[in-house]
DNA sequence: TTTATTGCAAAACCTTTGCATGTAT
DNA sequence: ATACATGCAAAGGTTTTGCAATAAA
């Protein structure tokens, strides 16, 4: 399925905007970025996209369920390509880099912490803050 | 301890705007709060506080291991006292109730992940999002 | 041709900061 | 007396929105 195939399955006008963006997550240069990098992107790429757009394309495609997004504690939202395999967060505070990880005993043990209690979780958000093995290394 | 003397050991004078905002925590009629949330009862009290206090206070009183902040996903920084037991929490995203938890186990997982891909975590943050126990009897 | 989408600028929102004034020690 | 804290207003950073112009279907 083309990118325009895929934008139109979902109710989506396939437009020039939306395809680069969605071309600037698959090319992976950069796995989770915000608007701003998206559009920094765009600028170097001297393609005619307001920051606006951005947002509102990225908000689209979360909707969508062609991205998923990830509020890390910077502030800023971050995006990704939702693949649909679920998994949790690890972000470095030296370098900035954002590593994936799944365990199927934490999603295990968080369905019955919220089971035990009566809560129905409909998702959740974890992430882990530290030091990657790379910039721990360069500590020592 | 009084309050007074708590707040200058952490080197912070006890003054007015200070003493007020730590007993609305410790009056906890509202555990999880954001600076507007602080701000509306000082307003309701009367006390001729800004906002730009009430910001002031919670990142000292963060720093100061008073507070511990959450950055859940409604955009907003809340705040709660800190007793120095770690715990994580749930978010009702029907009546906005937030409940905290413990589970050795997870944490135990968590550190067993960063370790077997040579992070080192400083700290981390995880909640889940859905219908507490009450609202999910209410959608029945 | 009809409806959705865009760009721009302005606004909204939460939070921080400069500065003159006021307060705790 | 001195250093720190406050209030106000202004500015900061991120994100959203109104609207006229434009492009996709």
């Amino acid at each position: 399925m083309t990118n325009i195939d895929e934008l139109k399955s979902t109710g989506l006008k396939a437009t020039l905007p939306r395809l680069k963006i969605l071309e600037i997550f698959q090319k992976g240069t950069q796995r989770h970025m915000t608007a701003e990098d998206v559009f920094r992107v765009l600028l170097e790429e001297r393609s005619d996209i307001g920051l606006a757009t951005v947002y509102r394309v990225l908000t689209q495609f979360e909707q969508a369920g062609i991205l998923s997004r990830n509020n890390f504690e910077s502030g800023k939202a971050t995006y990704e390509l939702d693949e649909g395999k679920h998994h949790d967060h690890f972000v470095c505070t030296a370098c900035g880099k954002v590593e994936e990880f799944y365990d199927a005993e934490i999603e295990k043990r968080q369905q019955l912490v919220a089971q035990s209690k009566g809560w129905v979780v409909h998702e959740h958000s974890m992430a882990l803050y530290g030091h990657c093995a790379q910039c721990a290394q360069n500590k020592k």
